[in-house]
DNA sequence: GCATTTTGCTCCATCGATTGCGCAACATTG
DNA sequence: CAATGTTGCGCAATCGATGGAGCAAAATGC
């Protein structure tokens, strides 16, 4: 049992089985068969392993072989629930379809993200799928250079096939339930106010699109100092609102789970007035719905999105142009 | 640039820049001083590596040396805050520390876990932290034999050091929290009900205790029916509280936030009677403080316990006996 | 000018698993 | 009994990076 330091290899495997290290390899890889070696000798070799606490190497095994079956995949943060559905499924998904999968998270760190692309490439994954990423195309690059194949999921890149929500409709559906839902229980018709994000990101700029247009449609007006971008983050959020005391109804859409913190933060400080403000969030949480004031979250669609970012793995002719994926308008009551 | 389907090798880099594979990957590790290479020509073979979107390969790197730098972590699942900071933290401490970490998450399911045990050790990880585990003797008996160090975190093992949570006093002041604010705000005295996780488990089990202890020690007697151990899901919360309408006071002691979702859907459907309930929950959420009813949370300190893990790493002479780590007590103020 | 040291590199074996090729030993056919 | 086929397995090259050993050329010492 007990091999000192060194780890047991198929030469040892092979003394104690009075055989040759290829007939050990090949009845550990299943192809023993196809090469013609006995069943006894397998089972005598398959039995040793066992004993021996036997792990192949998979760097050796890697180097001599054509393929990895590593598929990595690159997240942001595990801080909420979308992010972790996503590498949950993602190692699911992988799994089923035999492939080895590497989750890693890059603390929205540019500079992390891009090393990490590197380190999953140096494993030899046969492809990188990068998600939310701040610069998909700087990896995009660097792995068509490699020879790997990149895809980008959440965030759109120009350089390689992306699977995204469809930001601008859901952001406009859940504008609309916010407003609706003041109109009918507030008898109020906007405009809503716009918390979290970044107008630099894609996604935000989508959502906020969405937004406006739904308030064009319904010829409101938006004042500039209704769209508080404020990053990604439960305090900046909170303090951005402040100093907003709101003296009547009023509503918010609130762009991700981490500045919908902040948001409940501020909403369970006003008290009295709380029970004029509504507000949705684009975002799931499953906690979302028990939440005074929240008429809806947007969940994205994540099963979808993943499917559509396997469907392209290991395919050439991709189309650059971003694969929509419907997101879900989920609609609570307002808590009595 | 373009390499057709072929990685760029050190042997190709050693053609372009007319030198030999050895000097070439001297430069390229950093010992090119030690190996007294030339600053020109590691210059030369930097620029050209570069343009050519070189990327070690890891296998065969990791096959001649004897370190591989990885530990691997297994965690259940990312589906609560807790393991998706687990996760996240873990990679930050190990990257840090100039490891690179592999995370892989294993769906509770004890066959899925032992697999990813031995695949991390055929990927040569020097070290294995397996959180939460089902059978995390098995999983240590394996990497033993291996010659692998592992760590238990989150549930303590029999033949490996193991850093958990000190669920006992954690449980036991949570207890407590709650039967005073029941007393306090509603004049009620308990018995409160016990609702989530696995009496297997070893921490449902001490948590079980410390509720249980509070309990004995202000003489309230708690009938068989009030625990109800029904899993990790939030259905199965849910239906197991679905004939109880309490028609008086009543209190909850909840043991996971998956849990909390059921019992928070429950609440939410009591209506007037709500106001006489109070719960609080083992396992902390950044919108726990928003419910409705909620007293407080438990809240475990992840970084502690991640601090004492890799001090555990590389140390031989390892304590089997569990290191416990407090929790913090997060209590709320009553929403009006 | 010759001996010695230093500089700057190359050669080659090695890590562990894989796999094409080939070679005995045995079985079958005529 | 010779020719042919089948079974069962081993040999050795290979994947890419690494590093000890060693060798020629340049620099230095006397």
């Amino acid at each position: 049992m007990e091999k000192g330091t060194k780890r047991t290899t198929i030469y040892d495997l092979a003394k104690l089985a009075d055989a040759s290290p290829s007939a050990v390899s090949s009845v550990l890889n299943g192809t023993w068969e196809k090469r013609r070696i006995s069943k006894k000798l397998a089972e005598r070799v398959l039995k040793i392993s066992e004993d021996q606490g036997y792990a192949v190497n998979v760097q050796a095994s890697l180097l001599r072989r054509e393929r990895s079956n590593i598929v990595g995949m690159i997240v942001p943060k595990y801080d909420n629930r979308y992010f972790g559905d996503i590498a949950e499924q993602f190692e699911v998904m992988a799994r089923a379809q035999g492939y080895f999968p590497v989750v890693t998270c890059t603390q929205r760190d540019p500079e992390l993200e891009f090393e990490a692309a590197k380190e999953l490439v140096s494993y030899q994954a046969e492809c990188l799928i990068s998600t939310g990423a701040t610069d998909p195309d700087r990896i995009s690059a660097f792995c068509s250079a490699s020879g790997v194949q990149s895809i980008n999921l959440d965030l759109p890149g120009k350089t390689a096939p992306s699977v995204i929500s469809d930001n601008y409709s859901a952001a406009k559906d859940l504008t609309k339930l916010i407003l609706d839902r003041c109109e009918r229980e507030l008898g109020w018709n906007g405009p809503l106010r716009f918390v979290g994000g970044r107008l630099a990101d894609h996604n935000t700029a989508a959502r906020l699109e969405g937004f406006l247009a739904e308030h064009r449609e319904r010829s409101i007006s938006m004042p500039d100092t209704y769209v508080m971008a404020t990053g990604y983050s439960a305090e900046k959020a909170a303090s951005a609102l402040a100093s907003f005391r709101p003296d009547g109804p009023t509503g918010l859409f609130v762009n991700s789970t981490i500045s919908l913190e902040g948001v409940v933060l501020w909403y369970s400080e006003l008290h009295n007035s709380a029970e004029m403000v509504r507000y949705g969030c684009f975002d799931w949480d499953p906690f979302g719905a028990f939440l005074p004031g929240n008429v809806g979250m947007v969940e994205q669609d994540v099963t979808m999105m993943l499917d559509k970012a396997f469907g392209l793995i290991g395919k050439t002719n991709t189309p650059i142009e971003p694969i929509l994926v419907p997101c879900k308008l989920r609609t609570f009551p307002i808590s009595s």
